[in-house]
DNA sequence: CGATATAGTAAGGATACCTTATCATATTTA
DNA sequence: TAAATATGATAAGGTATCCTTACTATATCG
C-alpha cells in the first residue's frame, strides 16, 4: 500500500486537496449550510476578506469571468451569506461583504479547519508541523494572486 | 504582505492547489492538449493507472456518479486520450485505459510536474523538501480513497 | 432456475461558466 | 469643459458538467 512516495509534489497536493474538499462537503451536509457548494469556497470564501472585496476582484482571483462571479454572489446573496454594499471609493463599484449567515458559516468553517488541522498535525508529528507549515506558507506567499489581505 | 502565516493548513493547501491548477491549465493551453479541462485531471487522470480502471471505480474515487464519469470518459475517448477495453475478469465491466494521445499527454504532464516541483524545492530549500514531501505522503497515504495502485 | 446485486448506459434537467452586448461611472485628453 | 476611452457591474443566451431516474446485461446467491 501507499505507493505514492514517488508522486510529484503537485500531484500529492492535488490528491490531498481533493480529499480535504470531499470531507468539507460531507461536513457541510450535516449542518444548516448544506446549500453551499465547492465552488463557493474555492472561488468566493477563499478570497473574501472581512472588509469586503469587489465582485470583479473576486473573479480575477478565482480566474473566472466577472459575470460568472456575479452569479455565484447572487446565489450567496439570496441565501443570506453575503450582501453587496456600495463601494465608498467608486460609485460604479459594490463591495461583497459577509452577511449574517456568512459569518455563521465562517465560524463553522473555522471549527472544521481547526479539527482537520489538528488531525493532520497528529499524523505527521509535531516536529514536522513547523516545517510543513512554513513550506506551505512559502509556496503560497510567493506566487501570483496574492492580494494585500486586510484581516 | 504574506498575511497567511495564521491560515489553517487546509486553507493553505486549497490556495496552493488552486494556483497549481491555474498554472497547469495555462500550460496546457500552449500545447496540443488544450481540449483537456480541469475536471479531466482531477476526476480521471489523477486516479487512472497504467493497467486501467473501471469507469465505476473512477467515479467512486472522484466522488461522482457513474453516469457523470461515463460522460467524462466519453469525452476523452472521442479525443483519443483513453479507450475502453473489456475487463477480462467480468464481462459486464470495461476497463478505461490510456490511448495514444493519453500517453503523450501524460508525458507532457510529467514534465510540467517535474519543473514545478523543482521550482518548489528551490523556494522552500532542499533541507525542507524531505520533510515537506514526507508529510504530504503521510497525509495522502492514510486517508480514504487509496486504491492498491498498480504502476 | 429464479431472485437479487452490480457494471454500464440513456434521457432529461439543473447549475456553473462562458461569450457577447449594454449601462453607469471614472479617468484621460483635447 | 467636452469628448473619448477605460472600468465595474449586469443581462441574455449557449455549452458543458453533473445530477436523478430508469433501463439493459452479466454475476452471484438461494
Amino acid at each position: 500500500m501507499s505507493t505514492c512516495q514517488n508522486l510529484p509534489l503537485p500531484q500529492l497536493i492535488a490528491t490531498l486537496f481533493e480529499r480535504t474538499l470531499a470531507r468539507l462537503m460531507d461536513f457541510l451536509e450535516q449542518t444548516e449550510f448544506g446549500d453551499l457548494r465547492a465552488t463557493h469556497f474555492l472561488n468566493v470564501f477563499l478570497h473574501l476578506r472581512i472588509d469586503g472585496k469587489r465582485s470583479g476582484e473576486l473573479a480575477r482571483l478565482a480566474g473566472m469571468t466577472p459575470q460568472s462571479m456575479g452569479e455565484l454572489v447572487d446565489y450567496l446573496e439570496q441565501r443570506g451569506y453575503v450582501k453587496r454594499i456600495p463601494d465608498p471609493t467608486d460609485r460604479r463599484a459594490k463591495l461583497v461583504v459577509y452577511d449574517e449567515r456568512g459569518f455563521e458559516a465562517s465560524q463553522n468553517l473555522e471549527l472544521f479547519y481547526a479539527e482537520l488541522e489538528q488531525e493532520w498535525i497528529d499524523r505527521i508529528g509535531p516536529e514536522y508541523d513547523s516545517v510543513f507549515r512554513a513550506s506551505l506558507v512559502t509556496l503560497v506567499s510567493g506566487g501570483s494572486g496574492e492580494s494585500s489581505a486586510s484581516e
